[in-house]
DNA sequence: CGGCAAACCTGCGAGC
DNA sequence: TGCTCGCAGGTTTGCC
């Protein structure tokens, strides 16, 4: 479900709730999510202190005071979700629960199980396959338009789809893209290769629309809530996604959908070349 | 290696 | 009301 805005709205929602809380016992309520839980994960983390939160591209990296690192992904429907105490019965599709002392709990929702939640040592971390192929964060510096440009102009691919390989930069799913693009003004059919000349908007296109994605708490389509429940507010922000057949907000034009490697794609014909 | 489609799942809204 | 169909924000895999 989310993109990078919403993931770092759930980070910034749960860390000061959680951080300090010393998991009591953890419960497995299935054998698997995309991936099989790590083995002997529940006795394993049992009587650790959360440390702190991080994220990374899409996934968030719960630190444990024992030097060990649960790392998950929300895949496309996976929602974190605070207990004030135990006593809810779990609901269907909450996948995992993580009970602490004080009588809180964490619980994993993910109806679609496209999401993830392994156990690492921190030591591993950095040759962990799943960050390993992972590009640079859109909003740190090292995404500039010089590495941009180096990767875009060896590919032929359509810009949309290359901006959503996380290869190339993380963090920019189906909607963002389609909102850089817009911003940017290039046609999301563009060839990446043609599209490199325009790097430095490109990067700023992204940072814009994902640092005001994040300001206004993410965006809620579907079911993504924040930790307190409460829905994000970019959606209502949104200059071309799900707007097709609506007038574009910049020109005359009409705003068109378009399907690129099996996504939705939408934009501006007249604006966007 | 690059590009593309399919795969993993369930839920929901649209349309009949 | 109830059915079927298509589509949904991600990532990996395997095929050509």
């Amino acid at each position: 479900m989310p993109e990078l805005p919403e993931v770092e709205t759930v980070r910034r929602g749960l860390e000061p709730l959680i951080t300090g809380a010393t998991i009591e016992r953890l419960t497995l309520r299935r054998k698997n999510l995309r991936v099989p839980f790590t083995p002997d994960f529940a006795k394993r983390v049992q009587g650790a202190t959360i440390s702190g939160i991080k994220r990374r591209a899409k996934y968030l990296l719960f630190e444990l005071s024992h030097g060990e690192v649960i790392l998950s992904h929300l895949g496309m429907s996976g929602r974190f979700i605070v207990w004030p105490d135990s006593l809810p019965q779990a609901a269907k599709h909450d996948h995992v629960i993580m009970h602490f002392t004080d009588g809180r709990a964490l619980v994993y929702h993910d109806p679609r199980r496209f999401g993830l939640m392994v156990l690492r040592h921190e030591d591993e971390l950095a040759h962990e396959p799943l960050l390993a192929s992972l590009g640079p964060e859109p909003l740190e510096p090292g995404f500039t338009a010089a590495v941009l440009k180096a990767t875009l102009g060896k590919k032929t691919a359509p810009i949309k789809q290359v901006l959503m390989d996380p290869q190339v930069v993380v963090g920019v799913g189906n909607i963002y893209a389609s909102e850089a693009l817009f911003l940017s003004a290039i046609h999301p059919q563009r060839t990446a290769s043609s599209a490199a000349k325009h790097s430095e908007s490109l990067v700023r296109s992204i940072r814009q629309v994902l640092t005001d994605a994040i300001a206004s708490g993410g965006s809620s389509l579907r079911d993504f809530l924040q930790v307190s429940g409460e829905g994000g507010y970019f959606q209502h922000a949104f200059k071309v996604y799900g707007r097709a057949g609506k007038a574009c907000v910049r020109c005359p034009g009409t705003i068109e959908t378009v399907r690129l490697a099996g996504r939705s794609s939408f934009y501006c014909p007249k604006c966007q070349k």
